[in-house]
DNA sequence: TCCTTATACCTTGGTATACAAGGTAATTAA
DNA sequence: TTAATTACCTTGTATACCAAGGTATAAGGA
């Protein structure tokens, strides 16, 4: 696992950017993908998870739904229209900022 | 200027690679030195930047001297040996992150 | 049957890191 | 002589994250 650190500020755009391409998706869902995309290297726990969902909600970027499945329920999120655009600008603002940080420490990311 | 939270655990890895590049180097340059290579898109601010440079100091990873010119000091700090090692650790680690970071954001990042 | 694991939501308390703002003082430029 | 720059520093505040805990259903193994 990586410093804990690192994943600040990242976290909300990596909610955001899942939420934008698969349209739709429940908390859980978003942790296990996550750590799936990652081989397990990024992990989101949920204490930082359900704030950070709710704190997108009560701002109008993300709408819910509740869903029933059996007696269990699942909320899902989805992302707005305005959400989209603060997504977007969220999208460049860290792309941006890692190609400063790289113009620094000069990695080579490219995937 | 970017949202403060994406510096978050980098500050630190910005320093040292720096001080690693640069040999030895006094606080007010490191400052200076980030904003010019990003193009005064980063800026480290000296309430994080002391701190900072004293923890390290303080767990051995910098070694520091002080120099005068004329009637005003300069304080330089240096990477210790074990302070090299540790560097590279977090610049590994950090260089791994971003990997996988990558692997949801899709960004390229190749400079 | 029972126990563990996985699914699925959530909250509370603690920690760490950075910023804003402030303080001191010497030097240089206008 | 005044403002800007250089150069060090500290204090108080915000906040984002994690660890740990809580509730409950569902599925799988022994």
């Amino acid at each position: 696992m990586y410093s804990k650190e690192l994943l600040k500020g990242t976290i909300e755009i990596i909610i955001l950017k899942l939420l934008v391409e698969n349209g739709s998706m429940y908390g859980y869902e978003i942790t296990q993908q996550v750590k799936n995309l990652t081989k397990g290297k990024i992990v989101i726990s949920e204490g930082a998870l359900y704030p950070t969902l709710h704190k997108l909600e009560a701002i109008g970027v993300l709408s819910t739904e509740i869903i029933h499945i059996g007696r269990r329920q699942r909320k899902y999120y989805h992302v707005s229209e305005v959400g989209k655009d603060i997504s977007a600008l969220k999208m460049q603002e860290l792309s941006s900022f890692l190609h400063s940080l790289n113009q620094i420490l000069d990695f080579k990311l490219s995937s």
